[in-house]
RNA sequence: CGGGGCGUAGCGUAGCCUGGUAUCGCGCCUGCUUUGGGAGCAGGAGGUCACCGGUUCAAAUCCGGUCGCCCCGACCA
């Protein structure tokens, strides 16, 4: 076998790896401008079933979507002082319309706090009003300097929510609870276990009360933030002047929430689940969850086995999402490669073989284990795989997670090292000061992706700070981070 | 923006030091034989050698400049 047809190992190179997979599997590929890139039918397939079931747990829970223009006003960035300094070196900015030269120059939204709160002051005058739920689809530009397939682009597409409340304790539980839905999301749909928490002071998102985040950790121990969910206080309603009569007769400006998730999941996707043969795509996301691989040699047997797997996938029509492979150009074993590569989950070899025996030969992805199942009862135990498939990839990923977690006492210089070197989600004590975060990323690059949520704490509260020794006041997960 | 690497066919590359009109593999097209883990044989198509300028009878190759991309770092979803 040459080998370049197979990828660069994970082992050899993660990051090429990656670079290899994301470009091979055909789910996007560079653009001409530098820093952004084409999301090809592949990759735009997961993220067409990603948006459908974020957009439906998002109706679930109340809100309804909009969409909101692309340029803001630069003014409106310049409001909130946490916002512009977050943002304003990042953003591109249109200085000319028409050939002409504009009055107020024009920013491509990074994100769009801004310009949605200046609207929700004209919709909002009654406490009756609150709240107001709105999520929009949208893409997003970010000056980066530097770029990643899905993980880092000038412009990505995702959605973000904004809310607004009439009292904070409201707003925070409305942040809370999107974050919740993330986790959902993240460990049904993406088989992506994750830890939710609060960022410290340093992470939080520019303008924010609170952010909170879903971590994943990647197969090379690195932290990826999944999904932020911010509880904005009243910091946006006051520059915007977002206020209410409240039912006493009072006024008071209303608390916000924001959240997001973008198509740098399909990134984390990838990250959690790919192997050296390619991508493994969960079934829940996989716009096609079963191949059928007709095998033939003679006519007689193309017309035999090409008929049974157009019989089986009428069969499974509105159960499984099904594809025949029935190219007469490749042989079976290149369409098994290929089809790994892409990361359908289940494949079905189908050939005169079987079809003597009345049966198929069902292929995992996630494990390569083939078993032969009967054709009479072939829908129903596939339908029961997928769902195995589904478990199975989470609970491996979990796995992974938890042997590649360090929990309880720690000397700096293992820590160090361990950073250093594999890598790790540490958890351990943090005496609260800015300081001892700061020194720990200028010495290590790892940060405190959160103040982890109860449940992932440690059975023993760490006693006293990773760096300074001083008693801890709250558990920190340290990592590397992308 | 700092450091490193690279621009030659759709992709990956050789050639560059020591100038003479481009190599190999994959892929693609045609035909025949094939098809249960990356098919074989035969024939074929496909190139302003990133761009601009210079040196030279002659430049992928030497010289000067420009642009672009990737990787590492600072910044970040």
């Amino acid at each position: 076998m040459s080998d370049e047809k197979k990828l660069t190992t994970r082992a050899a190179d993660f990051s090429a790896w990656y670079n290899d997979l994301v470009l091979r599997a055909e789910l996007a590929d560079y653009s001409p401008v530098r820093g952004c890139m084409v999301i090809r039918p592949d990759g735009y397939g997961i993220w067409e079933r990603m948006q459908r079931a974020l957009d439906d747990m998002f109706k679930a829970t109340g809100h309804r979507n909009a969409y909101f223009p692309l340029f803001i006003p630069q003014s409106y960035l310049q409001r909130e002082a946490q916002h512009v300094e977050g943002f304003a070196p990042e953003t591109a900015v249109v200085t000319h319309g028409g050939g002409k030269l504009l009055e107020e120059p024009l920013v491509v939204r990074p994100t769009s706090e801004t310009i949605i709160y200046a609207m929700f002051a004209k919709w909002v005058q009654s406490y009756r009003d609150l709240p107001l739920l709105i999520n929009q689809w949208a893409n997003v530009v970010r000056w980066e300097m530097r770029t990643r397939l899905f993980l880092r682009t000038l412009e990505f597409l995702w959605q973000e929510g904004h809310t607004a409340h009439a009292t904070h304790d409201e707003a925070e539980a409305e942040a809370r609870q999107m974050l919740g839905v993330y986790r959902q999301f993240m460990e049904s749909w993406m088989a992506m276990p994750v830890v939710t928490g609060r960022k410290t002071d340093a992470e939080r998102f520019a303008g924010a009360l609170r952010t909170y985040s879903c971590e994943a950790m990647m197969q090379d121990n690195k932290a990826l933030q999944a999904g932020t969910s911010h509880n904005l206080g009243q910091n946006f309603a006051k520059v915007f002047d977002l206020k209410f009569q409240t039912e006493s007769g009072g006024t008071d400006f209303a608390w916000n929430t924001s959240w997001g998730a973008s198509t740098r999941l399909i990134g984390g996707l990838v990250m959690t689940h790919g192997d050296d043969n390619g991508l493994r795509v969960p079934p829940k996301l996989a716009p096609t969850e079963a191949v059928v691989v007709p095998i033939w040699r003679t006519d007689e047997e193309k017309s035999r086995v090409l008929g049974a797997a157009h019989a089986l996938r009428t069969e499974l029509t509105g159960r499984v999402r099904v594809h025949i492979d029935a190219r007469d150009t490749m042989k079976p074993g290149a369409k098994y490669y290929e089809w790994e590569l892409r990361g359908v989950p289940v494949r079905i070899e189908l050939g005169p073989r079987d079809l003597d025996k009345s049966q198929a030969v069902l292929v995992r992805r996630d494990t390569r284990v083939k078993q032969p199942v009967a054709l009479d009862h072939l829908a129903a135990d596939l339908e029961a795989l997928l769902i195995t498939i589904q478990d199975e990839m989470l609970t491996a990923a979990r796995k992974r997670r938890e042997e590649h977690s360090v929990r309880g006492a720690i000397t700096y210089d293992a820590f160090r090292q361990l950073m250093e070197g594999e890598g790790a989600f540490v958890y351990a004590g943090w005496c609260g000061d800015a300081a001892c975060e700061a020194a720990i990323k200028d010495d290590t690059k790892a940060t405190i992706r959160v103040l982890p949520d109860e449940e992932f704490r440690s059975p023993e509260a760490p006693r006293t700070c990773l760096k300074c020794g001083r008693p801890s006041t709250s558990e920190a997960v340290w990592a590397k981070a992308y």
